[in-house]
DNA sequence: CCATGTGAAGGCCTTCACAGCC
DNA sequence: GGCTGTGAAGGCCTTCACATGG
């Protein structure tokens, strides 16, 4: 049955007060429902679905079947779901387009934002020709090195600019997300520009901790880390059971972990 | 004083029993310390902020230094390492080489870990170009693709083989962890030959979850997730308060989320 | 005295189970 | 009858606070 699920990352932090909302009491602002923040990561992961489920033409799902494609329990999506509003319909299940647009509204994705990307380097230039972003509603809208081999080229129509040149340009290009793609020592320097520049979300793959005021967000990949989980599952696999031949079937007793999906973000590689 | 902190994704799951440990008591196998999900993937941080501070020279640290360092809660540092054993000298700190290598052990990072990546189109390409895995243990021993454009090319020393081939190389080769970076539709197909050929741990980058059998462990890096979940905080953020300048210093009565570092990955983009 | 290691408390999230509604 | 929405229960993890020991 292959069990599977996506779980993803978890502030230490309290959940968030949610986007507005069409509330039709006149409330005061202090009761806004709040959203936890796994939940929002897997919104955005149910919304692709919806989009696919909308491309092949289904009109409704039900939260059993979302949640099989997601790799979620149904019971989980369906309180996610409850975290925006009630547009199931008992009996039948969720409606396509219509949860695909409040999904959309909720995380924000109904305006354009611009990305500014620091450091097309190796990762970085894979990333600047990502033609995902721009699909998705995140446009990448300008490009920074410090390398002058790199400064002046052209990646996907956009030229490199030098990193001084970053709070004039992203001011210019009204830039809300930055990506910081540069080696670790270069990227606090870089991420101060960016704060400098106005810019309130970054997205770090370096290596490193940024110091970041109160009001900026920012998330960390880290591949080293990802791949150092895995090997430690290695490790314990191999220091468990015996067994290495592909799947064996029985299982031992209490140690019924098995395997499954973990953590949440993903590239559509094209 | 820019608060920040670097949380990293959980399992659904319970913890994970630890790799071999050198315990005295000749006790059943039953009883031995589980690391939760969370620790594991900390560890991989302390890890590299460790060696780090030994390259400066540094003989110990104190839990207050490393995880002011690594963006962490001293008593959370001080959890996480003792689920390892009690290396730390109360009254001084803990000595760096040694917990590196305690680290390094529980990581099972002690031996190295051949990967195989698939796809090595945009992103793959960069990947497979990343000097930051070989020295980290994760010397990248395969590269395939189904492009004929692309199969036998060289990257990094590196041939890329074909797709079909995959079970042949990867035995040969040892393979023990995969890297997906494909197009969405072509990731099960592919997640089921790595599987087939005896790959235990799949790094997935493409926007899919992939089913797989109990055994095999799997973590998903999904880009697009990270970008919306960025996309939501700056929705919040401008529904939350009307300014817009750059460090608004009042802060609103009872909307004192501010900022953080979230999730749990990062690559060297060296 | 200072910093580690750890029981205990608290918080967030997941899971269960069923009431409510179509 | 079926599926959603949700209170309640349970689990994992974080945080606190202090006993413990160099």
């Amino acid at each position: 049955m292959t069990a599977d699920r996506t779980t993803n990352d978890v502030r230490g932090d309290a959940s968030v007060t949610s986007p507005p909302q069409a509330d039709p009491s006149g409330s005061a602002a202090k009761l806004v429902r709040s959203i936890p923040e796994a939940t929002v990561a897997r919104l955005a992961v149910y919304l692709r679905m919806l989009g696919e489920l909308a491309e092949q033409g289904a009109e409704t799902v039900s939260s059993e079947e979302l949640a099989t494609a997601t790799g979620v329990n149904s019971a989980k999506l369906r309180k996610d779901l409850s975290y925006i509003g009630s547009y199931g319909i008992r009996g039948v299940g969720y409606e396509v387009a219509s949860l695909h647009h409040q999904i959309e509204r909720t995380l924000g994705l109904d305006r354009q934002q611009a990305v500014a990307l620091v450091g097309v380097g190796n990762l970085g230039h894979a990333l600047a020709g990502y033609s995902g972003f721009g699909g998705r509603g995140f446009p990448v809208a300008a490009l920074f090195d410090v390398d002058p081999d790199l400064v002046g080229i052209h990646i996907n129509g956009i030229v490199v600019e030098h990193v001084r040149d970053i709070p004039r340009v992203c001011a210019e290009r009204g830039v809300t997300i930055g990506m910081i793609a540069t080696p670790g020592p270069a990227a606090q320097s870089v991420c101060d520009q960016l704060v400098r520049a106005g810019v309130q979300c970054i997205l770090n793959f370096a290596p490193v901790v940024l110091q970041v005021p109160e009001q900026v967000e920012v998330r960390k990949v880290d591949l080293a880390v990802e791949l150092q989980v895995l090997a430690f599952h290695v490790a314990r696999r191999r220091a468990g059971d015996a067994s290495d031949t592909v799947v064996a079937p029985s299982v031992a007793n209490g140690v019924r972990d098995g395997v499954h999906v973990t953590n949440g973000s993903a590239v559509l590689p094209r």
